[in-house]
DNA sequence: TAGTTATTGCAACAAAGTTGTAATAAGACT
DNA sequence: AGTCTTATTACAACTTTGTTGCAATAACTA
């Protein structure tokens, strides 16, 4: 449905993610503002958010979601074909610039793809 | 912890997986199996067929698990590289033989990774 | 400032998966 | 074959993640 009016549920989920770079999971949204935003609420503007192309949405390993930035989304077109990378140590997961290709498959249409990377981030690297 | 015993439970699960070339999501094994297996049973049988590297499973575009036959893993080493294609207008998925190359990243380790691609498969292509 | 209706909070629900435990059955060993 | 050990199963109860319906609230319009 996309965003109508500018609302302080909207102003405090955006507030969570300029203040990090990295993606934040439903989850975690939901133990952040636990006390400011009802969790339907939550779940209903991330929604929006994404409609709006100012999110986008992928899912993590454990098969829950997880929001971030667009960098190059609009209304109509999610640029969603970068992959995300998910550290094993800090749980962190950020988009990277990186655009990997998905090849031609015989007798098959490709329209979108999601590419999930798993390893070791720069900071528990060292 | 993997399969010790061979019982009635495995044989089961197993014939699901012999009598068809695609993924199957739990949800769907529970839906079969329901007369005839617990779905406590289900998961944890699963999850033995995982450790013993006879199946392999990965997370669908929609957050809920999928399995698969092995052709390549063994109990210590899961060749679990290739991409899945997820058909959008049947919802079957199978695993592609295509080897994807994700590039090294800078500052980073990788260790493994999902890719989901999703399309149109050969069947609903015409 | 009042009216319209998008948005929110709440409670109840639903789907997917997990845990504890007593009963069952695979297979080892007489 | 019969007995014993314990891996495996079924069941119920629970947890987690996400959804729905609806009355109350608060953005925006005029």
């Amino acid at each position: 449905m996309g965003i109508i009016r500018k609302t302080k549920s909207i102003e405090l989920l955006m507030q969570e993610f300029e203040n990090q770079t990295t993606a934040i999971s439903t989850i975690e949204l939901i133990k952040r503002l636990n006390s400011k935003l009802n969790k339907t609420t939550i779940y209903r503007v991330l929604e929006n958010l994404v409609d709006d192309g100012i999110l986008h949405s992928f899912i993590g390993k454990d098969g829950v979601k997880w929001y971030a930035m667009c960098s190059n989304c609009t209304k109509s077109k999610h640029e969603d074909l970068h992959p995300h990378f998910e550290c094993i140590n800090c749980g962190e997961i950020d988009c990277l610039k990186a655009e990997i290709i998905i090849p031609e498959i015989q007798n098959r249409k490709i329209f979108s793809s999601q590419i999930l990377i798993q390893g070791m981030c720069e900071k528990c690297i060292n």
